[in-house]
DNA sequence: GTCTATAAGATGATAGAC
DNA sequence: GTCTATCATCTTATAGAC
């Protein structure tokens, strides 16, 4: 599995419910791009090819398609960051990788974190979105500080402050960069601040 | 003028136009929690206490409200950058007196940057506010960057790449910071993400 | 400057035919 | 599962009285 495909899209690959799927697809990339706020019923008909009424059969109210949304991108991630584990040498190649899908998202139309992105529209969030998104957060930086725990283990990372806060500080940085990289229409400003941001915390 | 009011809410203070000023506070109150998309025109008037109607005769277009709204907050941004630059005995302490400002914002009811928020929603923004932000996020940077410099020079920060680059890697962290620590109920986050950035740069 | 009244269009959502 | 038709509500915006 492609891990930017995998992060971008979420898509959910079922035997049946194949319409469910690309319509979870198209909201996401919707969600990315404009906000929860900022996307209809209408624009995903118009992408998917079917009318508004009909995404109303997979999923009733918009508050069941952002759950849906949110819950699938979860599960998403989970898979990457352990196929992350899987396929990275150390954890400087891994911390390196994570921040790679950042920017193929990014190089992709200029999409957002989807994170960052609910993270902005917090309150104009159903409550179990909410919950959701504070999860996934968690896990980000939990699956972070994990890595650079052993970093320091290995010899390889400063330990400057705890792992967990260093975590905290690499995840708000590149949702930041991403955020600012992306009005400035610039990819390689993101690259500039995620790559110092790894550094910094490198030995030597 | 109390610095975290100016840039919380970069108030109109004219003999004339009290309403106008009064609706722009309040609209950027309102973009500042749920984004340019997440409020109408029917939310000021309940909180101003006049029509909907009546917003129209101060601000013909909802484009029109959102471009006034970022004009004066850039201004009221330069205004308080100098007023650091007056007040502060270092760069080390301008430095301190920036985040400090974003971290009462956060205080005041988990207010987002509007930089922050607008950037998050910047698909959905009408060209000449995207002209704006764009400006506005090159002035912060600057700013930021000449601050580093003359710590630089001072022998008080390290010179880890260009001012330039340090200058965005603070910025776009800060902004980050508030994102994910508003997300998470917590502004003590923010602060110590704040603190560890720019710690990172002190010497010694 | 503010009001009431109203318009035209979008939005999330439902009912019922095929 | 998808469609047409329809709904109530909200949105930005205008006209014209006070």
């Amino acid at each position: 599995m492609e891990l930017h495909a995998c992060y971008a899209n979420a898509m959910q690959t079922r035997t049946f419910g194949e319409m469910r799927g690309r319509i979870l697809d198209v909201a996401q990339r919707l969600v990315q791009s404009r906000g929860y706020m900022g996307f209809s019923y209408a624009d995903i008909a118009d992408r998917v090819g079917i009318r508004k009424a009909s995404i109303h059969h997979h999923f009733p109210t918009k508050g069941d398609l952002g759950q849906a949304l949110i819950e699938g991108f979860r599960r998403a991630c989970g898979e990457v960051l352990r196929s992350i584990d899987g396929d990275a040498r150390g954890p400087i190649e891994k911390l390196r990788a994570y921040s790679d899908i950042f920017a193929k998202t990014l190089a992709d139309e200029g999409r957002m974190c989807l994170c960052g992105m609910l993270a902005a529209g917090y309150e104009t969030l159903p409550e179990g979105m909410r919950r959701e998104l504070v999860a996934e957060i968690a896990d980000h930086e939990a699956w972070l500080a994990g890595v650079i725990r052993e970093g320091i283990a290995a010899g390889l990372l400063l330990e400057v402050g705890s792992p967990r806060e260093q975590a905290r500080i690499l995840f708000s940085g590149l949702e930041g960069a991403m955020l600012i990289a992306r009005v400035m229409g610039d990819v390689d400003r993101y690259r500039a601040v995620a790559d110092a941001l790894i550094r910094s915390i490198l030995i030597e």
